[in-house]
Parts: structure tokens; sequence; C-alpha cells
RNA sequence: GGCCCGUUCGUCUAGGGGUUAGGACGCUAGAUUUUCAUUCUAGUAACAGGGGUUCGAUUCCCCUACGGGCUACCA
């Protein structure tokens, strides 16, 4: 058999990190089995459509690298991929399922309904079963015990439907009537009374319901619009979907897409089910969803969203400075893992060893710590090339921090007028990042951890000058400075050599201090504090090295000034 | 409330009738270091509880507790 699977978001607003996982999930168990992957956009809520979220699925999906083989860009032989243009398919399938006596007409308006369960909920638990074996005169020995029992809820199931307004209920002229003058209706599926249905969850083994305690789901709405089972059954079909992979939100649904499949006349070809455990929140409780936007301190959307309702930005993983590579990584291991020690692997791998089997079956809590080192490493595997790339403006939104700059040109950081501001050229850049790429965890740390290579410290760090800056300072400060003027350090510019240059200092200087018989500390702090004006960053000896010999004089000249 | 699913270190997890219950993140300590990080080494820490089954249960079964999901003319 073919394996097809599908991930069918509704574009509800932007899909979050579960919402990832579960396409990333189908697409993996679709690659591992040289399958097809389907992006079906199941918008048959026309009430709860927001603008632009197709487009952002998409464009997360892609930025993921979760490539998609058939949908509504890609096109394919089962299309439309879209519910709403789908819409003439599917009520032909709820007249059948009509006529087949599988479902039924309800006239039943929400306000009815409402007052229905208003009322079910205000009974206490034993008015409302003595009320029930008398209210539904067919059935009142059986229904007692066992299946009609939803303690102080109402819901339209086989205890109810009978009392309500139907075409179970009315008189076939009656019902005819109100079809042809137009009265709201919607169509029912009729669950069998008292029914155990068996159902094969690829992750959970056998799962068993029975029907009494399953109420009545509207399958077409009175819009004219398919409910998500009737129309997500009837796609799965008619695509010919092989399994069905989504999360366990679903699993209370599974017995009446089951039955559905039944009584369509389709088991044969009914999909198999996966249902993925949910991903929770790191503290607290519930699942992680949609609204937790931003207050949970980490993004929960793949990329940054803008609500067109509330003009409300929520951030996203990707402006936050994850790899993609990085964010898919950790999120695969998000209720799967290989069952090696292993933890890193490239999509690639992924799609290798990805298996269904070693899906666990309970939720797992969200560990933003973990996420960062997973993250962390995935820089650390970059080339500073790759990274500089990335990091340097030709990514989507280069902007580095809050430098002020919006410069997107090659170079880091924008010359300005101000001589305290440098830039520096591709080469130069992508050996900053060399040097500082250890100490990020995020790609929008690289400024935070390399602005001063840009930028002359104008202020010092208080603690820093009062440990390091002391009596004499000022004059040893003159004196490294005479030793960086002999050491042959070309200034900035003349491109030549290599690390080299950094290690002549540094002999050149511990030299100097030991003739002298210094302490290092003596002269290293200090030296740090004129050239970075902080506690912080890579070898005092590399950065001069990046520096050049002008600038770094520069700075310490400016430091003796400041300082003095 | 009802129905369904689940439960191994704080978190993600491996394992599985007899193990020193393994790894990773975090945390703590030490080493490296001219700073901050990184890195390295070590340490910390778990089978929810009660009944069975069994020579033996963390592993299999049942119950309880706890957690989660669903309970709309939303998906």
């Amino acid at each position: 058999m073919n394996c097809r699977v599908r991930f069918a978001p509704s574009p509800t607003g932007p899909l979050h990190m579960g919402g990832v996982r579960t396409a990333l999930f189908n697409y993996l168990f679709a690659r591992h089995n040289k399958g097809t992957m389907i992006l079906r956009i199941e918008d048959t809520d026309q009430n709860r459509y927001v603008p632009g979220a197709e487009e952002y699925i998409m464009e997360s999906l892609a930025w993921c690298g979760i490539n998609i083989d058939e949908g509504i860009r890609e096109g394919g032989e089962y299309g439309p991929y879209k519910q709403s243009v789908r819409k003439e398919i599917y009520r032909q399938y709820a007249d059948l399922l009509i006529n087949s006596d599988w479902a039924y007409y309800a006239f039943d308006t929400p306000e009815e309904l409402e007052g229905k369960r208003q009322e079910a909920e205000g009974k206490s638990k034993d008015q409302e079963s003595g009320l029930k074996a008398q209210g539904s005169g067919l059935k009142a020995q059986g229904s007692g015990e066992g299946s009609g029992q939803k303690g102080g809820k109402f819901a339209y199931d086989s205890t109810y439907r009978m009392e309500l307004r139907n075409s179970l209920t009315l008189p076939e002229e009656e019902v005819k009537r109100m079809i042809a003058e137009g009265e709201p209706y919607v169509i029912r599926f009729k669950f069998p009374e008292n029914e155990e249905i068996v159902m094969q969850d690829l992750i959970r083994g056998e799962v068993r319901v029975n029907t009494a305690s399953l109420d009545d789901k509207v399958l077409f709405k009175s819009d004219g619009m398919p409910t998500y089972h009737l129309a997500n059954v009837v796609d799965d079909y008619l695509m010919k979907i092989s399994h069905v992979i989504r999360g366990e939100e679903w699993l209370p649904s599974l017995p009446l897409h089951v039955m559905l499949y039944k009584a369509l006349g389709w088991a044969s070809d009914m999909p198999q089910f996966a249902h993925l455990p949910l991903i929770l929140k790191p503290s607290g409780n519930g699942k992680l969803s949609k609204r937790d936007g931003d207050k949970l301190g980490f993004p929960v959307f793949p990329i940054e969203y803008k609500s067109p309702e509330t003009g409300e930005t929520s951030s996203g993983y990707r402006e936050s400075g994850y790899l993609s590579e990085a964010f898919i990584n950790m999120l695969a291991l998000l209720g799967w893992n290989p069952g090696t020690e292993q933890e890193i692997f490239s999509m690639d791998q992924l799609v290798e060893i990805f298996s269904l089997e070693r899906v666990g079956k309970s939720g797992s809590r969200f560990d933003p710590e973990k996420a960062k080192n997973i993250n962390h490493q995935y820089i650390q595997q970059k080339t500073d090339a790759e990274l500089f790339c990335v990091v340097g403006g030709s990514g989507d939104s280069g902007d580095l921090g809050d430098s002020g700059d919006s410069g997107d040109s090659d170079d880091l950081g924008d010359s300005d007028d101000l001589g305290n501001t440098r830039s520096l050229s591709g080469v130069e850049g992508v050996k900053v990042i060399g040097l500082v790429k250890e100490r990020m965890n995020f790609l929008t740390d690289f400024w935070d951890q390399a602005y001063f290579f840009f930028e002359a410290p104008e202020e010092y760090d208080a603690k820093m000058v009062k440990k390091g800056w002391k009596e004499g300072t000022k004059e040893r400060m003159i004196q490294v400075i005479q030793v960086i003027e002999g050491s042959g350090l070309k200034a900035q510019g003349s491109s030549e050599g290599s690390g080299l240059r950094a290690q002549v200092i540094e002999t050149n200087i511990k030299e100097w201090i030991a003739k002298e018989e210094l302490g290092m500390g003596m002269i290293m702090n200090p030296l740090r504090l004129a050239l970075v004006g902080a506690p912080k960053g890579p070898g005092v000896f590399d950065i001069i090295e990046v520096l050049g010999k002008e600038e770094t004089i520069r700075r310490i000249q400016q430091a003796i000034k400041i300082l003095a």
C-alpha cells in the first residue's frame, strides 16, 4: 500500500509548536516510508477563519524544512486541498448516511440545546436519572444503568434524541415541509445505542469504547458546511490517506470516525490511526496552546506572528535566534526517542530512523532549557562562515539584537559618523563569529557577545575598574602600547596571514610581563577593560588581532584618558 | 460529573520479571582560564500508592491516587 499521510491544520491563526511537531512526525513517517506528505487546509468553520493563517502555516513549514508533496500550493491528483473549496463534495455523503439510516436531520436550535444543557446541569444527579427513566418511554428499562448516565449533563445521544425535534421523532411529511420551507437544520450521526467499538491505535494499541457514552455528533452544519468529522473522513478516504497521525486531543472522536468509515462502506479502506501524546506547558497544568503566546517566557510559534485582529505580535523561534534544524531536532525529541543515546539528528537522519513504535504514550512537558542547549550545540556545529551568513544579514530578518543599526548589508555593524563605530569586512566578521560562537546560545546572542568589536567602549564596568584599574595602571598601559607598537602587528586592513599574529603579541606581552615581574591580572584586566569595557569576551589577544594595531592603541589611550 | 488516555530522577527519556535502574537538560562541586562564557571531570536525583500473580516485581493484572484530553452547528 502507498503510504500517504497528511497534515491538516485549520487556518484559525498561527501554528504552534505542537502543530509543527504533528506535521514533523507526519513528514518523517512519509519520508521514511517513501510516501507522500499532504497539506490539507481544514477551513470548514468560516467564523474562525483568520486571514493570513494559511500563508503563515506554509511559511512555517518551509522554514522548518518540512516539505509538502501535495497541497494548495503544490497541487496534486487529489485536490483541491482546501475544504472550503471542496464544499460541494460533502453533502452527498451526508445524504448517503441519511438514506442508510446512519444519520438524521435535527431541527433543534442552538438556543434550545443550550437550554437543555443548562437545565440538566441545574438538576441534581438523582433527580436527573429519575427524569430520564420516565422521559423516554421507548427504552426506559435499558437506559437506567451503564448506558445513559451522563451525570447531570445533557447530550444529544441515544437517551435523549427521541425527545428532540428531528427526523427520528417528527412525521416524515413535517420534516419534508420544514426542509422545503428552509427551516435551518443540521445532520447528526446516529450512534448505535449500545455497541462496543474496538479501535486500533498505532501508539496506544487497542482502545475500546461503548457507543452508549457517545453523543450524536453534528456532521453537517446549518450553514451548508460539513463539520470537521465528516470532512475529515471523506477527504482522508478520497485522498487515499493510509495513516492518520494527529494529536491525542482527537482520540475521543476516533469512535465517530471509525463508525463513519463503516457507515459509508469504507471500512476496508480505513487508514491506520496514531494519536500523538500532547506537549504540555513547562510548569502548571495543561497542554501548550496558541493562547499561551509569549506568556510563558518562550515562543510557542515557529516564526513570529502578528495577529491581524489585535495587531499583537507573538515571538517565534526563528526570530528568537533558533536554527530551524535545532528547533526540529528539539521537537522530534518531544515524545519520540531513538532508543539510543544519540540526540542530535539532522532531518535526514531523523527520516532514516523515525518510527511510530518509538513514540511515547504520555504527554511531555516542554523544557526551554533543553531547547536552548540543543540550539547551542547546533550553533557550535556550524562553521564560522555558515554562521556568518545566517547572522550577518542574509538571513530572513538579519537584525542582530538591538544595536540600533538596521544594516542589512554584508558587513556586520554599520559605521556611522562617530569615530567609535567601525565596520568589519566579511572576513573579519567570520573571524569574530569564530571567537564568540561558543558563548552563543541563540543567533541573537551575537551582538551582545561581539558588540565591542564594532564599537569602542564608551563606559567602563564599574566593578572591574575598581578592581583592576589602580595606581600605576596608567603607566603600565603606556608601556603596553609600546609593546604593541613593537610587535609588528599590521594595521587592520592589510590582509595577511592568520592566527599567528595574536600569538606574536601574546608572546611579546607575556615576555614583557615576565621581565618586569608583573602579575598577569595586573596587565590583562585593565587591558581588557580598555578594549571591551567589561569583564567579558574572548581572549584579549584574539580581540587585539581583530581590532588591529591602530584601534587597539586608540582604545587604550581613550581608556587612559577617561579612567585617569 | 461522564467517557477516554496516561504515570521511571525537577524536566525529556532508556530499560525491563532477578540491573550498581542508563543517558541528556538543569543544579552542585572541582579542573582549565587574564574576564565572561565554553569545555572537561565528578556529584545530586526516579520506578505514584495498595493489593494480587510469581521463588522473585519497577517491569504482568486489578484498584486507588494523581496528571492529561474530550465532553460546541470549533477544529
